[in-house]
Formats: structure tokens, C-alpha cells, sequence
DNA sequence: GGCACAACTTGATCCACAGCTTTAA
DNA sequence: GGTTAAAGCTGTGGATCAAGTTGTG
């Protein structure tokens, strides 16, 4: 990744968004995440100012540069002199804050030349709508919004809190990007989201300055098969094979998951056993609690009119459920009645009942698919077989496998113009703009 | 228990198009 | 064998439909 936007191409890259696993220059960060409830949740923080490709992690005081953990090793953690310097953790933001609410988030924020002159061109230009977007802003949970929680004196060795995360980091040495985690660790670093206890995505809330889609994607292969199939099936898949076993596995354990979850209420007794068997493997509980909050999709089963009943739904009850539809996206879909239905009259209660069930289901289905979701770079692909191995068919997609693979396609289609759901010729006439939504007639 | 119907769930399909792979020159 | 151009293929999200499943009388 180069100084541009990997969206425009155009403008200087400020911010890295973790879920897309890209470089985006203020605005289109703003356009991008502005499409929709999901996006907003995306979150971001901001560019090493040193490598301009990975996160960064703190902020150096002294020299005034953002910087990722390995650029932040190479500068503090040679030299006696530097390792002095003060610095300062960057928490993540999410939403599409204002100039005004990232100096709040950062107070740093208008010490970054780029940063303060980006944001007057470009925020001042905006031609989104910040109404009701102001509770996007939101901040992981129980991070200070001031931002950068003070860590003076960070350690060049040894552990450190990193921002407001629960999750020690080690700062002992540089990581190697492709270096995957410690055994002891495994489960740790991707699982652990603290105080997301129900919001079934844990995209957005590692703070994991080594974060690479590589060791991203083995995770999550790995807790399907985990899930899917044996766990020592999964370590057999390790030792022995390669990536196309790994593939191929992947396929199997996901049908296995839609086996589950279509048939027998039973199988999620076994199903859940073995979430059981292997929370006390995690050393930190948060990180087990995670597991279930984040990937539990295919072991809690809905079949039927299951949903109304009170059935527990990713290891929470319904109580907690009802939190978790109060997140965002969920509110949106659940709660709102479309604009332009009249309140509820008596004569539209049945097909407000019809389009309400709809919308459960959608949104079930989307956060099933976010849960998920694995971001890829069109350039960027993790075994070099041809997409038609990948996935034998368009249409013999196991049930969920959705994963999006082309992050940049994934953003494509995101902002393109669409009738009726179905994409549009650019310049056509569209009634549905994921960027505007507005409608063109 | 079996049937009919309603309500609900869910997979398949469609669209445009950028970017990738394959093939031929 | 290496390079280039053209053709074909793939994947992406939302709306919609139809088929399947479940609940009720």
C-alpha cells in the first residue's frame, strides 16, 4: 500500500479502516462508511505516519508522528534516547465524526498538518448527511473519548495495556507480520472483545497493531473447523496440509455448520458441548465469552418460528438479544417503519407484521454474513488457485461460507446505484444510492 | 393423526462492472 | 520462452420470488 486513497487513488490516505484493510483519505472514509449501519460500525483510526500501511498504534509526543507497532518498535525500542519519548495510544473511532468530534477523539488531531488541512477541504465539502449520525460516533466500548489514553513512559519492554483495550501487548520485539500467534495465545488476540458482549461482529474492536488478514483468515478457518468438525481433525488439517486442504475443509465444516443448524435441534447440544470443552483451553475469559458472542452463528439454530420463542440466540437470552438489536443496524431495521408507511394503522398491521418478520430475517442474514465476513485485496490473495476452486460454483456456495474475498469489490458494490436491488448502469436511472440515499426520480 | 391454510424462513436469482485468468497471436 | 491483447469469468449487495418449514384450527 502506497501514500493514496485505495479508493479514489487520488488523495493522500489518513485513516486505515481494520475491516476493509485499507488506506482511505479522509472523505472517502466519510463516503464508504457513511453507506450504510454496518459500515459505520467499521472501525478505523489512523495511518502509520512512518510505513503508511499499517494502523498506528501510538503517537509519539516528542516527534509528533503516528506510528504502528513495528515502526514504533524501530523508533523506541533501539535507541536509549528515544524509547524516552512519550506516547500516546490511538483508540479507534467508528461512525463519520466531524473535525470537531475527531479533535475530540484525538487531541492530537489538529497537530497533524495532513490531517487539519485534509479536514477542512474535505470534511467542509461534505455533502453527507451528518443528521443522526452523531450516535455513530461511537467509540469502542469503554474507550475514553478523549482518545488517547495517556501512557506515559510506555514501556519499550514488557507488557502494556494498549489504549483501552483489555488485551496486554507485547511490545518486547518487532513482530514479523506473518508470524502467527503463539499456541498459548491462539484463541486470544482475534476473540477477545471487550464489553461487546451480544454484537455478534468483533471486526471492530482489536486493537491488535499486528493485525494482518493472513493470520485473520487462518483464525477463522480455524474456528470453523473447530465448530464444523474435530477439533483434532482441525490440528490434523494444520500439520498435514496445506491451504487447499485447509480450502477444502472449509467447505465441508460449513456445510456441516447449515447441516446443524437446518436439522436437529439436538446436534447444537453436541454443538455447544464443545464450545463448552474448549472455553477453559482460553485463558481469559473475555476471550471465551467472545468466542460465543462473536461466532456462534452456526451453533444456535433457528428453524421455523423459533426466533419468537425464547430461545437463546448466540449464547444470550432474549432479554440480551433485544440489546443486541438495539445496536445500530438493528434498530434501524427492526425498530423503524418505513418513512413513508402510515403509523400503524389497524388495516396495515398484517403486512407491518409481514415486512417486520422480513426484516428480521434480513438482518439475521446479515450479521450472519458479517460475522463472518473475511476482507481480502483483489491483489492480495492467500493461495493462488483460481476463484473457480475457491468456490466450485456460484451456485453450490454452502451455506454460510459467504465471505467476502475482494475487498475492493466488496466497497464497489457497496456505493454502486441499484433498482430495485439489482445494480444499474452508471448514469441509469437507479432508486436506491447507498451513498446518497437518495432517489433519483 | 391428517388436512388445509397462514405465517414465516431461506436459498436462488438478477443486475453492472472492475479486475482477474485464460487463450491466442 | 516472453510479451501483448482480447475474450471470458468471477464476485460483490440488495430486492425479489418461490419453495420449504412450521404453527394453528
Amino acid at each position: 500500500m502506497g501514500y493514496l486513497c485505495d479508493f479514489c487513488g487520488d488523495q493522500r490516505s489518513l485513516v486505515y479502516c481494520r475491516s476493509d484493510a485499507a488506506c482511505l483519505c479522509l472523505s472517502c472514509d466519510r463516503n464508504v462508511h457513511s453507506a450504510n449501519a454496518l459500515s459505520r460500525r467499521h472501525s478505523r483510526t489512523l495511518l502509520c505516519e512512518r510505513c503508511n500501511s499499517q494502523p498506528a498504534f501510538v503517537r509519539c509526543v516528542e516527534e509528533k508522528i503516528s506510528l504502528c507497532q513495528n515502526c514504533d518498535w524501530l523508533a523506541h525500542g533501539t535507541s536509549p534516547t528515544s524509547s524516552t519519548h512519550k506516547r500516546q495510544t490511538i483508540n479507534c473511532y467508528s461512525g463519520c465524526p466531524s473535525a470537531a468530534e475527531f479533535s475530540s477523539i484525538w487531541s492530537f488531531f489538529l497537530d497533524i498538518p495532513s490531517m487539519g488541512e485534509a479536514c477542512e477541504q474535505e470534511l467542509g465539502l461534505m455533502s453527507i448527511n451528518e443528521n443522526g449520525n452523531k450516535s455513530d460516533l461511537v467509540p469502542p466500548e469503554g474507550t475514553n473519548l478523549s482518545g488517547s489514553s495517556q501512557v506515559t513512559d510506555l514501556p519499550t519492554k514488557g507488557k502494556f495495556w494498549a489504549g483501552t483495550s483489555s488485551i496486554p501487548v507485547s511490545d518486547s520485539e518487532p513482530r514479523i507480520l506473518d508470524q502467527l500467534p503463539e499456541p498459548g495465545n491462539e484463541c486470544m488476540p482475534k476473540l477477545n472483545c471487550p464489553g461487546k458482549k451480544v454484537s455478534g461482529i468483533c471486526e471492530d474492536d482489536n486493537l491488535y497493531d499486528d493485525f494482518i488478514m493472513d493470520e485473520v483468515d487462518l483464525e477463522l478457518e480455524n474456528y470453523q473447523e473447530l465448530f464444523g468438525m474435530a477439533l483434532s481433525h482441525s490440528e490434523e488439517l494444520f500439520e498435514n496440509g496445506g491451504f487447499e486442504s485447509l480450502f477444502e475443509t472449509k467447505d465441508m465444516s460449513a456445510s456441516a455448520g447449515e447441516s446443524h443448524c437446518q436439522g436437529a435441534v439436538a446436534a447444537e447440544g453436541s454443538s455447544t458441548g464443545l464450545v463448552n470443552a474448549i472455553q477453559p483451553a482460553c485463558s481469559n475469559a473475555a476471550s471465551a465469552d467472545s468466542m460465543l458472542s462473536t461466532k456462534t452463528e452456526p451453533i444456535v439454530c433457528f428453524t421455523g418460528r423459533q426466533s419468537q420463542s425464547n430461545i437463546s440466540f448466540s449464547g444470550v437470552t432474549k432479554d440480551s438479544a433485544g440489546d443486541y438489536q438495539d445496536c445500530d443496524a438493528s434498530s434501524m431495521l427492526l425498530m423503524g417503519e418505513p418513512p413513508w408507511c402510515p403509523p400503524c394503522p389497524e388495516s396495515s398491521l398484517h403486512s407491518a407484521n409481514r415486512s417486520n418478520a422480513v426484516m428480521r430475517y434480513k438482518e439475521k442474514k446479515k450479521t450472519r454474513n458479517a460475522g463472518c465476513s473475511v476482507l481480502f485485496d483483489d491483489h492480495i490473495r492467500i493461495v493462488s488457485l483460481n476463484d473457480g476452486q475457491l468456490c466450485q460454483s456460484h451456485h453450490q456456495k454452502p451455506l454460510f461460507e459467504k465471505k467476502v474475498r475482494y475487498a475492493s469489490r466488496k466497497a464497489r458494490a457497496d456505493v454502486r446505484r441499484r433498482v430495485k436491488g439489482r445494480f444499474v448502469k452508471a448514469g441509469d436511472v437507479y432508486d436506491y444510492d447507498p451513498l446518497s440515499q437518495t432517489r433519483s426520480y
